[in-house]
RNA sequence: GCGGAAAUAGCUCAGUUGGUAGAGCGCAACCUUGCCAAGGUUGAGGUCGCGGGUCCGAAUCCCGUUUUCCGCUCCA
């Protein structure tokens, strides 16, 4: 099976049984918004438990908040998401290449001041100190011709970005002939203005609403919060502050299932450090993400650091932590050194002072930012597309098997009675009433055992305990194990333990 | 956004020159069986993605539209 073809039977596969479904599905779908079902939502419970209690509980200095999704409008100016994100842009359908409308003409205004100047500085050689510029620009023909036209140009684009007419910039380029400078024609599509962020409005009534985004990302969640928690939780520098949530942002375009979505999940840390060490923490933080992922167990070799040599505004140093998926070596997580750029702008744009004041420097100063972001979605992809397997059997049969870490999987065990008779139900059911507080379980008596197996491979349940007519003589039941489907005779009292040893999160952070 | 392909039962797919919708698997109930996708009986489930048009008649032909997939493009 190529990775191709392993990626659409992944598709096909989270969709039958129960773990991603595409949105609004009963009405044709929503273009890139994919649900959680029953099995889905266990496996990103785990992994978002796994990250947050590595985050919150292993480091003493690190401590959780959940901030809203609704934030004053002015943080995103601040953050400088509003500016960056408000571009008409125009497509040329020849060369298919992208340019912003505004630039276009804008282009096209200083192509026309080049002409004049050049006009102007063949006037200067021919009168040489008798030359009067200003007589010269009132009276020349080629000169009033092209101003005429700048003028005109200008004025109607002027008009044009003050109304935010995107139909006129289109217009202004086709009626000056203005041409993508690849393909060198005028064969535009229309202009549309993208916007990065989702935006609604606050208030009920229309005249008194506040236009409000969805937020892009959790960071500014943090940034905003950091003096609340810095002085309520009484941090000393270094500290960090985790959260998980929704994020939201309209990509131009969404594809690869939930790789790329609108709406998605983030989890992310912002780690705040006196400035000058930012360079030691972004290695260590380096350091302890990789080894965070590594020790889930899908192999190291399917990681691997990317460092950015284009870094964003707000970032002094940048590297991603990439994953093998289906479709090549991707993003799954990002860290970034954020200098104080952020804290700083809070505190020019807020008005409020946002300063640590540090004992042992005797100084205050704004604290520097180590952020570490991993996408939700991105992790539940990462597992599900290293664990999809199909295996032949020695008999010659297939068999689809959801080898997902144990610790991660969305069901831990399944009790099974071999019959649907003789008491084998009652027991099973007395077994799966004792385990159910502890582990997720699933009770199943319908179909054989062997089909029985094979559904629970499917969902990647670990373990799959059998009550056979034995089991009502000796206290004993079989344990089979998913990836080897070896089989094991155990006591019912020692299941508990056996189960635990595999599936217990808190195994996985020991080992950190 | 551009180009290409596709959409029929829960899934995978048939469906003849246009003539009132099919299979396998799955699902539900019962019987038989019992350690790796067993057999039998019965049953539920589709306005053929949606909207128009042509026609006596459209899953089938035409137009539009939505969604998905592939490539390009974009992604602080």
């Amino acid at each position: 099976m190529t990775q191709d073809e392993l990626f659409k039977v992944l598709v096909a596969h989270c969709k039958e049984y129960g773990f991603i479904f595409p949105s609004s599905e009963i009405y044709d779908g929503l273009a890139a918004v994919y649900d959680y079902g029953q099995m889905g939502v266990e496996l990103k419970n785990n992994i978002k438990q796994y990250w947050w209690n590595a985050m919150t509980r292993l480091n003493e200095n690190i401590v959780g908040i959940d901030s809203c999704i609704f934030m004053h409008p002015r943080i995103w100016e601040a953050s400088g998401h509003v500016g960056a994100f408000n571009d008409p842009l125009i497509d040329n359908k020849d060369s298919k290449k992208r340019y912003r409308a505004d630039v276009l003409i804008e282009d096209f205004l200083a192509k026309i001041e080049e002409k004049v100047n050049k006009e102007v500085e063949k006037g200067r050689k021919r009168f040489g100190d008798a030359f009067d510029e200003a007589q010269f620009r009132a009276t020349n023909p080629n000169v009033l011709r092209e101003m005429a036209k700048y003028d005109e140009v200008h004025a109607r684009y002027k008009k044009a970005e003050d109304a935010n007419d995107l139909a006129e910039y289109r217009q202004i380029i086709i009626d000056n002939n203005i041409v993508c400078p690849i393909s060198g024609t005028c064969n535009w599509t229309d202009v549309r203005q993208f916007n990065l962020m989702f935006s609604t409005s606050m208030g009920s009534t229309a005249e008194g609403a506040n236009t409000i985004y969805l937020r892009p990302e959790t960071a500014q969640g943090i940034f905003v919060n950091y003096l609340n928690v810095q002085k309520t939780g009484r941090m000393k520098i270094p500290f960090g502050i985790a959260q998980i949530g929704k994020a939201f942002r309209n990509e131009i375009v969404a594809r690869q299932f939930i790789f790329r979505m609108r709406e998605f999940e983030q989890m992310e840390m912002q780690f705040f450090i006196k400035p000058g060490t930012e360079l030691e923490w972004f290695a260590k933080w380096k350091e302890q993400r990789m080894k965070w992922h590594v020790n889930i167990g899908m192999g190291a070799e399917n990681y691997r650091f990317h460092d950015h040599e284009k870094l964003a505004h707000y970032a002094n140093a940048a590297t991603d932590i990439e994953f093998q998926f289906p479709f090549g070596f991707k993003e799954l997580e990002g860290i970034h050194s954020r200098t104080n750029w952020d804290l700083g702008r809070h505190q020019q744009y807020s008005g409020r002072k946002i300063e640590y004041f540090d004992p042992e420097e005797g100084a205050a100063y704004t604290p520097y930012v180590v952020e570490t972001s991993i996408g939700v979605d991105r992790m539940v992809l990462a597992v599900l597309s290293h664990s999809l397997k199909e295996e032949k059997l020695d008999n010659g049969e297939t068999r689809v098997v959801m080898s997902i870490p144990a610790p991660l999987a969305p069901v831990k065990a399944a009790v099974l009675p071999l019959v649907k008779k003789d008491g084998l139900p009652e027991l099973a059911q007395k077994i799966m009433d004792d385990l159910k507080y502890d582990f997720n379980c699933q009770y199943e008596e319908k179909d054989s055992i062997g089909k029985r197996y094979r559904r629970q491979d499917a969902i990647g349940t670990p373990f799959c305990i059998t009550v056979d007519h034995q089991s009502l003589e000796d206290g004993c039941v079989t344990v089979r194990e998913r990836d080897t489907m070896s089989q094991e005779r155990v006591k019912i009292e020692d299941l508990r333990a056996l189960i635990d040893k595999r599936v217990n999160l808190n195994n996985l952070l020991r080992n950190l």
